[in-house]
DNA sequence: ATAACCTGGATACTAAATGTCCTGAATCCC
DNA sequence: GGGATTCAGGACATTTAGTATCCAGGTTAT
């Protein structure tokens, strides 16, 4: 999995703490010392996706699109990692004895429907997790989590 | 995810329909039409796990070491996959404001925690279906397929 | 107008996946 | 014992994906 989706959650989480402010790439960036091109990559797929919104020119940058609560890690997953199965079934059984050339063996094929049945639970797992609720666990257990976040920013200058 | 994943799982299957007969590389190779010596490779290290066993030499190959009931498709995913979780977690919250060095980062952070207890979920269902559960159901769609099986790898004469 | 900032394409570098080859060791058969 | 067959595993080559940088072009605030 691509790192870009950790870069990605932490950076939602911090937004989240910034509400209707534009963070610009090169902050966010800042913040945990990332390489500033690269995540702005990460930045625009968000954007793509429709979990953050951009503004360009001075006083612009990133913020989320919509409520904490409506946007789950599966979607930030899905935007910087792409919607493919970890597990892809080359249809191997088409070689196999007695393959039909018409038949799809992602469907048919019982292997791949078992691995299917994984990522589905994971995915699930995902999609029941939003961003709201990783920063309202990261605010039980470290309260100030916020306006040291905020603080931070405030103090990155450039 | 590594397609030895997929050769790996189907070999598996197929070889609880042939117990006690030692099948080579070449053989299991041939019935998919895959490459043998990359195929090989992926032989080893199921032997290495202890889901195969090996006999070199003449009449030599390979055969499940123990009951494809006991062969979860987790089993076989981290033969061939490795333990790693797809989610690395590079603790970057040590770059962040009041990181302590001494944390480990990736029990701590709650982002690491979300994607891991996905991850488990996936583990839990894969770990959940074993090659016996696989073969049976391949059976209560294709009844013939452990005969059309045993006849092929007897048609291969390689 | 200028400076700051996002967008996206081009490019380079690195690491991982995929695949081949060869030597060595084990085993069977004559 | 000698030859043939097969697994074990290291070395190597090729391809693809991930990581990263740079620049030219468009947008916006001052």
């Amino acid at each position: 999995m691509n790192e870009g989706v950790e870069w990605a959650m932490h950076s939602c989480v911090n937004l989240s703490w910034l509400p209707g402010e534009a963070v610009t790439a090169k902050r966010l960036a800042a913040f945990y010392n990332l390489p500033t091109a690269y995540l702005n990559k990460q930045l625009q797929a968000l954007t793509r996706a429709g979990i953050l919104t951009s503004v360009s020119g001075p006083k612009g940058g990133f913020q989320l699109a919509r409520d904490p609560q409506k946007i789950t890690l599966l979607d930030i997953v899905v935007a910087i990692d792409g919607p493919d199965d970890a597990f892809r079934c080359t249809q191997i059984l088409k070689e196999g004895p007695g393959a039909d050339p018409k038949v799809d063996y992602t469907k048919v094929c019982v292997v791949s429907q078992a691995m299917r049945s994984a990522e589905l639970t994971y995915r699930r797992t995902l999609a029941g997790q939003t961003i709201a609720d990783i920063a309202e666990r990261v605010v039980s257990t470290s309260p100030d989590a916020p306006a040291s976040t905020r603080n931070r920013f405030a103090n990155l200058k450039s």
